[in-house]
DNA sequence: GAAAGATGATACGGATGTGAAACGATCGGG
DNA sequence: CCCGATCGTTTCACATCCGTATCATCTTTC
């Protein structure tokens, strides 16, 4: 069933959200980094640079560093497809894995708390 | 009452949402820009710049930093306290409510569309 | 096999954010 | 009245991100 929510929960939920990453002064990720982590740990994969890049409406260099600034941290990996070596398959990886759940929970924690 | 959602709902959220802000090359805030955004329109005044400061965990510069690019966006406003003059009280624009309006009415559209 | 096309990475110039430290303006207690 | 404390801003050096253009590599087509 979908999830009934009011505009001021929604602020409130992202308000909460936020502080509890900001004050954690954990791992700072961009909006599009965030959007990327979640599209490639959310949709079947295989995941590419240029299908990222399409379904985000932004340019593949854009992609690269994401993965370059992400992979730095671990939170995926990327490989060349060994079918056609112009592909770069990009995976999930545990500590992504971890990193979402987290992120989740703080989610779900917030959004259990929220006034009426 | 409280928002019931479960962790795979909370991260396609997230991503829903992100992903309608990146496409829509809308004003794109830093995650501690949107905080502090959402701070100012959410909590009772008056803001200080020292007073986000404390709440958020981070140092002065970045609240005046955040401060000088939301204003040059005219999403809040600054003006000197006439009691205090040290002070500056951080204030809300017609422009700020409606671009948070404008954003809680994706989230909860994206929530009511989730799949159970 | 050579040329054309596709894919991801890189170079460049510009914009913006950050932390640490120092600064000017203002208030308030002695 | 004055000197320390407070408040917000600025400066500095550094890092990161962006879009455009270009590059190297690989595949497909003829």
């Amino acid at each position: 069933m979908s999830v009934r929510l009011r505009p001021i929960q929604a602020l409130r939920l992202w308000q909460e959200v936020g502080l509890s990453m900001v004050r954690r002064h954990a791992v700072d990720l961009t909006q599009r980094q965030m959007v990327i982590l979640l599209t490639i740990y959310l949709e079947p994969p295989p995941h590419t640079v240029r299908g990222l890049a399409a379904k985000l409406g932004v340019t593949k260099p854009v992609i690269t560093r994401a993965l370059d600034a992400m992979g730095e941290l671990d939170l995926v990996s990327r490989r060349r497809d060994p079918a056609d070596r112009r592909n770069v398959i990009i995976q999930r990886t545990v500590r992504g894995s971890l990193f979402l759940d987290e992120f989740s929970d703080r989610v779900v924690e917030a959004a259990g708390a929220l006034a009426p």
